[in-house]
DNA sequence: AATCCACGTTGTACTATACAACTACTTCAA
DNA sequence: TTGAAGTAGTTGTATAGTACAACGTGGATT
């Protein structure tokens, strides 16, 4: 058990440092795009599109908040949006030509630190990774 | 090659999910403590006290930002101030035991949620899934 | 039609943060 | 020994990100 609660333990602190590095580091992920405007960026991007409404409650983020990311998205010409001629009330929301290309550019620059930091270790360690990092965040979701 | 890719992919997006979830979850540990004042506070408790010029190097914050956290801290009655006798410029921060008590309550209840959420897991996946985290922040911290 | 609901925006407030300017104290060197 | 330079911490100011509440507009239901 003490082995168990030493492992636990150390899994806690650097699950920890973890999350304030990427706090620090990922508040500006491009010279434009913060983590939160690049990851609505790239969901709208992988769904072909989507609602405010949706992105809100899939990020769990209000709706206002959505609202000004979206605005200032907008505003950089990342985005645009169409009204739904079958309900006026929503816009879909697409990544414009030059969002598209942000998005991959800071995508490609993203996989790339992931691929250097994890370059010496062995395929089935990098497996091994994956499968965990799913197993513990399932739990996480389930958990709460 | 393309194995590798996968692995990597699922491990930038695990994380980048967990990262996104700590700043959701993470911003109350406990109904008193942010994130950021937990940790603080904890520095404070295993180092047996420091100055608020060490909380800003060691967490890669500005002095400012610090000292406004320490003084919630002390508005809250969780640390005090002790002046360095051999340099008056310092302060010497230290947990009072209010602020102690409270920290082990949120410690506890952080601990017991690593525990719930990691019950299921082996002994042998425990330990490799902390080496793989120690590994990556390492790599990470390297790399910047 | 009237009522209720859904989508999104805007007003307001709060927290966390950084940077810059400042005060108080210390150290060092001429 | 004194003055210049450096260090610790605070405060003023600005910004980003967020939530909640109130609102306007448009759909859906009865």
């Amino acid at each position: 058990m003490a082995h168990r609660d030493d492992s636990v333990e150390t899994i806690q602190q650097e699950l920890t440092a973890f999350a304030r590095r990427a706090r620090a580091t990922a508040a500006r992920i491009h010279p434009e795009l913060s983590l939160v405007s690049y990851t609505l960026l790239a969901h709208l991007d992988d769904q072909q599109g989507c609602r405010a409404t949706d992105l809100a409650a899939h990020y769990l983020l209000d709706k206002s908040t959505v609202s000004r990311q979206i605005a200032a998205l907008e505003r950089l010409g990342f985005v645009e949006r169409r009204l739904d001629p079958a309900d006026h009330r929503v816009q879909v929301l697409h990544p414009t030509e030059e969002g598209a290309q942000v998005l991959a550019n800071a995508s490609n620059s993203r996989r790339q630190a992931f691929h250097e930091r994890l370059a010496d270790w062995s395929e089935a360690d990098l497996d091994r990774f994956a499968l965990y990092l799913l197993r513990y965040n399932a739990a996480q979701e389930r958990l709460g």
